[in-house]
DNA sequence: AAACGCTGCGCAAACGTTTTCCGGCCTTTC
DNA sequence: GAAAGGCCGGAAAACGTTTGCGCAGCGTTT
C-alpha cells in the first residue's frame, strides 16, 4: 500500500532489531548490546532508558546473529541411546531443566545404537555448532568417540573417555548400589542369584555385570557361568534372557537385571508361567525409572539418579566450555548409586515357609488385611 | 607462534568457510553457495569442481549464517506435554525421524502443564527462530496459543485451533477407536463399564469422554455419573480414579481409561485389592504406547499411531512453511484411531462362569497349556 | 550481419549481532 | 590550573552466508 517504505520483502517477519531499540533510547547499538548481555560498565541511566526501549517494542536478541558472530551457540548437545527407553526421557527432563535454567539450549538426539544414525547425528550437532556434547548412552563405538573428539569441543561421556584436556567423565559408582542389592538378596536368604546383563558390547554392561560377580564373590556365593545370561536392556531382551533362565536345570531364586526394562521383561515372562514374584523368584532391577514402582509387583532396584547424572553432565559441559568456571580441571565427576527396595524381593521359597508375606498373600487372592 | 597470519584469536575454531571452497575451485562464493544449496542454473563442470573442493576442505555450511541471511533456521518446534510420559518419547522419535528426513532439525520442549514454563518454552522458540512449531500437547491454554499465533508463524495442532491460514489441525478421529473398544466390551457381554477421563481442563479429555459417552448411547448402555472419573493422564491418577471406582456401590466390570498411563495406574490399584483383571475387571486403555503390550496382562488399548501423527505434524508444518506446497490448503489432517485386543479384556464374571480363559488360569497359579 | 534474448557467473549488499578501538569527557593529582 | 589517567559510549569491522543485479558470452532470429 503506503510506498513509503521499502518493499516488504518476502522474508519471514521484520523483526525488531537491536537497532531499533537503539533508535529509542537515543543510544549507539554497542550501548544497547552491553546493556542487554549485562556488561557493567555502562552508565545506569543510559542502562535504564535501554531496557525501557527494549520493553517497548519487544526486542528479542536474534539468536543466529549473536552465534554468528561470538562463535558461541549456546546449545548444548545431548546423545542418548534410546529416547523411548523411559530412562531417557527422566534423564532428557532433568538434563534441559538444568540447561535452559542456566541460560542453555539442549539439542537432543538419540542414536537408537546405530552407527549410521550416530554419524549423522554428530554431524549436525557440528552443523549447528554446539557448544559441547554430552554423550550418555552409556557407551558409544570407538569410532564414533573419535569424530567427536577430534573437533575438540568440551565433552562428557559416562563411565570412560579418552584422556584429554577437555574430556569429562561421569564416573558411575556401579559397585555401591550392585552390592547393596546382593546383600539385600543374600540377607533374604537367596544363594541362587543370577543376573542379565546388558548387551556385552557395551563396556557400561560388562562393568555392571563384573560388578555382581566381585559383590557374590565377596559374600562367598558361587556364580556359575550359566546363570549369567546376556539380555540388550529392553524388555523383549529381559523377557527372552528369563526365559533362557527357566529353563536351567537349578532355576535361582532372584534375577538381579542390568536395567529397569530388562526386569519388565523379566515379570513379563514370569507371568507366563507358574512362578510368581516375588514368592518364587524374587526380581531386581537397575535405574529406578519412575515405572519402577508401578510395575505388579513394585520393582525394587538399584536407583542411578537422573538429577545426579544431568546436574553433573551439565556443569561437566559448562566447565568446558566457560573460560575460568571453578571446576574446570576436575576430570572424574562421580556418580552414586543405591538399593531402592521395593515389592518384587522376598525370602526364597523354601527358606521359611510358614511366613507369607504382604505381597505373596495378595498375589494369592488373600485379601489384605 | 609464527607472524605471517592474524592472531589466531580466541574464538571456537577456525571453521573452514564458503571462501576456501571457493578460491579452492577457482568460482566465486556465489557459486558455491549455488551448487551447495543445488541451485539448477549452475554449470555442471563447476559444480563438480565446487564438490570436489567441498570434499577436500571438509567444507560444512554455517548454519547460523545460513539461518541468519535466509530468515529460515530449519529447525521444526516440538512441544509436548511432557516428555515422561512415554507416549511421548514414541512420538518425538518419529518426529524427529521424518524431520531430519526431510533436512530439518527438530527443537524439543515440554510444557509439564505449566503456564510458566510453557511461556518460557515459546519465548525460546521464538528467540532461535524455528520455522514452525507443532503443538502435540492435546490441549493447550488458549493464552498461550495467542502468543504463539500472533508471531504467525507456521503451527500444527491437535484436535482444534484457530481458524487462521497457517493453522494446520491434526483431526484425530477418537469416536472411531473408542466405539470400537465399547463394542468389543459390549460384544463380550459388558454392560456396567466405567471411564476414567483425562484432565477435564483439557479439551482432548472431554472429547475422549463424550466419544464414550455417545458410543455408549448407541447400544443403549446407561452411564449413570458416577461411573465416568477424572483423571489426569498419570498413573498415579488412574490408581486414584481407579480407587474411586472401587468404592461404589456397583461395581464396573469393565474400565475404558482415557490413556495407557491411567490404564496402568488402574491395573496398580487392582492389584491391591482381590480383584483381578480381567477375570473380574476388563481394562481397555488408550494410545497403545509400546509398555502396553508389557504390562501385566498385556493392555487392550485403543492406538493412536505415532508414526501417522508425527507425519502428519511434519507434513502440516512443511505445507505451512515451504512456498507452493503441494498441500499448503489443506487445514484439516486426518488420523484414524483403531482398538487392538490384547488380553486385558475378557468376558465379565457372572456371564459365562463354566468358561475360564486362558489369562484367567494363568492369574490364578494353574499352569496355561 | 546485426540485434535480441537467454543462460550462467561474479560482485557486492544485506542479515543482526559482538567486540575492538578510539576519542571525549570527567576526575584526580601535582 | 594544567596534565594525566580512567571510564564510558560510539563508530565500524568483522562473522559466513544468500541473493538481487549486472554483465559477458553465445545462440537464434530477422
Amino acid at each position: 500500500m503506503s510506498p513509503k517504505k521499502k518493499a516488504p520483502s518476502n522474508r519471514r517477519r521484520a523483526a525488531v532489531s537491536i537497532r531499533e531499540v537503539a533508535r529509542r533510547a537515543r543510544v549507539s547499538i554497542a550501548t544497547v548490546s552491553r546493556t542487554v548481555n549485562g556488561i557493567s560498565s555502562v552508565d545506569p541511566d543510559l542502562a535504564k532508558r535501554v531496557w525501557k526501549a527494549v520493553a517497548e517494542v519487544g526486542y528479542v536478541p536474534n539468536t543466529q546473529a549473536r552465534a554468528l558472530v561470538s562463535g558461541r551457540s549456546r546449545i548444548l548437545g545431548l546423545i542418548v541411546s534410546e529416547i523411548t527407553n523411559p530412562f531417557f526421557p527422566e534423564l532428557v527432563q532433568e538434563f534441559e531443566n538444568l540447561a535452559v535454567a542456566q541460560g542453555y539450549e539442549v539439542m537432543i538426539g538419540s542414536t537408537n545404537y546405530d552407527p549410521v544414525r550416530t554419524e549423522s547425528l554428530i554431524q549436525r550437532m557440528l552443523q549447528r555448532s554446539v557448544d559441547g556434547v554430552a554423550v550418555m548412552t552409556f557407551g558409544i563405538e570407538e569410532e564414533q568417540v573419535q569424530k567427536l573428539v577430534e573437533h575438540e569441543f568440551p565433552l562428557v561421556f559416562v563411565d570412560a573417555g579418552p584422556e584429554l584436556p577437555n574430556i569429562r567423565v561421569l564416573k558411575v559408582n556401579y559397585a555401591q548400589g550392585i552390592r547393596e542389592a546382593v546383600q539385600h538378596l543374600a540377607a533374604l536368604g537367596h544363594r541362587q542369584i543370577a543376573f542379565i546383563s546388558g548387551p556385552l558390547r557395551m563396556r557400561t554392561a560388562v562393568t555392571r555385570r563384573d560388578a555382581f560377580r566381585k559383590s557374590m564373590a565377596e559374600l562367598g556365593l558361587n556364580v556359575p557361568d550359566a546363570s549369567i545370561v546376556e539380555g540388550d536392556h529392553t524388555m523383549e531382551g529381559g523377557k527372552a534372557a528369563m526365559e533362557r533362565l527357566l529353563a536351567l536345570a537349578e532355576l535361582p531364586t532372584a534375577v538381579i537385571c542390568s536395567n529397569d526394562m530388562t526386569a519388565i521383561g523379566v515379570l513379563h515372562a514370569l507371568d507366563e508361567t507358574t512362578h510368581q514374584v516375588p514368592r518364587d523368584i524374587s526380581v531386581v532391577g537397575f535405574d529406578d525409572i519412575h515405572l519402577a514402582q508401578f510395575m505388579l509387583p513394585p520393582l525394587t532396584t538399584v536407583q542411578m539418579s537422573c538429577r545426579e547424572l544431568a546436574a553433573a553432565a551439565v556443569q561437566g559441559l559448562r566447565a568446558g566450555i566457560e573460560p575460568n568456571h571453578p571446576k574446570a580441571a576436575q576430570r572424574e565427576w562421580p556418580i552414586a548409586t543405591r538399593l531402592v527396595v521395593r515389592r518384587s524381593t522376598d525370602f526364597p521359597r523354601g527358606s521359611l515357609p510358614a511366613r507369607r508375606t504382604p505381597a505373596a498373600r495378595r498375589r494369592n487372592g488373600v485379601a489384605a488385611k
